[in-house]
DNA sequence: TGCCGTCAGTGACGTCGTCACGCTCAGCGC
DNA sequence: GCGCTGAGCGTGACGACGTCACTGACGGCA
């Protein structure tokens, strides 16, 4: 590891003061997580604080049932409220965190986090904003699940990500799991896609062929 | 007006120090409500950080079709964080906030509340925990939207808060909205619980007759 | 007394989640 | 090659729930 924390600080939240990268690096150690690979889980304790320099974190809700939701992803230079919250108040997850690519993090404890909060104007600042800009994000989750058809908001997730005949590679269950429904439901409904013509299935992609038509469906209400 | 707002964040909010009450009242103004009337909605900008001294706020989302949501309410002592969150990030509000019984708040302007961030300690852990706290009761929300079916919501939401024989006064509309569901599946599994005799409904209030039953029926998956 | 707005009851229907299957396609050992 | 196995997918039946369209009941208020 040739970058040092503040390096990889540096790339990953240019914005952030040189005083404040030393200050979190001085503070901070770091972390490596595979691909697809759990950070944390329903009934774990943070303990320490997170911001992601490289790859996602994919953070979702599950119930007993089984059925889960994504409630939002963690972008390189952001931290993990969930984390955070949990850090302040001492409450256990209720939420999975998975490394979606090869994650780098950097882990800075409980006690270092209250320095940097009592130091660091500019990291009270981007603790205080990544809170604001995740409360809106779950009440637009909310919103969707509460308020929208599940047909529309899959149209509109496979236009957002298809390149214009581009390929998707996801499972019918990791759809599922995005959305907040059912396997069986996003099943029928691509099928359905399927026989409008607007895309082809095979095991584990879709390919779209007419992300307009996808667009223009998702639009209506 | 004989309370000064330093006694009314003393009697609101008693964790706080000395020190801090001074602070914060010498930056803010005092607002009241009454009851039942509206203190923000979708659209409006955030101009200032509110605490709440008495009364409730209760914050709730609607989508399009006029179904809502209530999100979480703001006790006596705690901030609101969606308008801390559109303070912070400048976005407009997706929620409204209805007083609940007659509202006192002080409202502390942004620059203000940015140089209570700077200088009180107290101040942030007060902002950072109430965030924290929130960012749990939302996900909790989640979940009872996405994982548990209405009847066993309302039966616990009736259990909650009937006092073994008591009178819950509200619409059923108004019991729709604090679940996220419609008037007419509120109506219908209430008329169900009454022909079990747990309950005797008449319009605009509910008498409860048998809380256990319903506590037990709750807990039932 | 009649008008009108709010609240509640009800049936029909469509969407969606759940359950219970059965099928297909790798990959792997033999 | 053959069969086994597990992940991914297709599908029908059914129940829960949201939506729509109406109806009636009750309480002010002119």
């Amino acid at each position: 590891m040739s970058e040092t924390i503040e390096q990889a600080l540096e790339r990953a939240a240019p914005g952030l003061s040189d005083r404040l990268r030393k200050a979190i690096a001085a503070r901070a150690s770091r972390v490596r997580v595979h691909d697809g690979h759990r950070l944390f889980g329903p009934g774990d304790r943070s303990e320490n604080f997170l911001i992601a320099l490289s790859g996602a974190v994919r953070v979702e809700h599950m119930g007993p049932s089984g059925r889960s939701v994504v409630l939002y992803r963690v972008a390189p230079g952001e931290s993990c409220v969930m984390t955070t919250s949990c850090l302040l108040s001492g409450a256990a997850y209720e939420a999975y965190g998975y490394a979606e690519g090869e994650v780098e993090a950097i882990a800075v404890p409980a006690v270092a986090f209250r320095e940097l909060v009592e130091q660091e104007a500019a990291f009270r600042d981007l603790a205080l904003s990544v809170f604001s800009q995740r409360i809106i994000e779950l009440v637009d989750v909310i919103d969707e699940l509460l308020l929208h058809r599940v047909d529309l908001r899959l149209a509109s997730w496979l236009a957002d990500r298809a390149p214009a005949g581009g390929v998707i590679a996801a499972t019918h269950q990791s759809i599922a799991s995005e959305l907040g429904t059912a396997r069986e439901v996003v099943s029928r409904i691509l099928k359905e896609f399927e026989r409008r013509g607007w895309l082809k299935l095979t095991r584990g992609e879709i390919r779209v062929a007419d992300p307009g038509s996808l667009q223009v469906f998702s639009a209506t209400r």
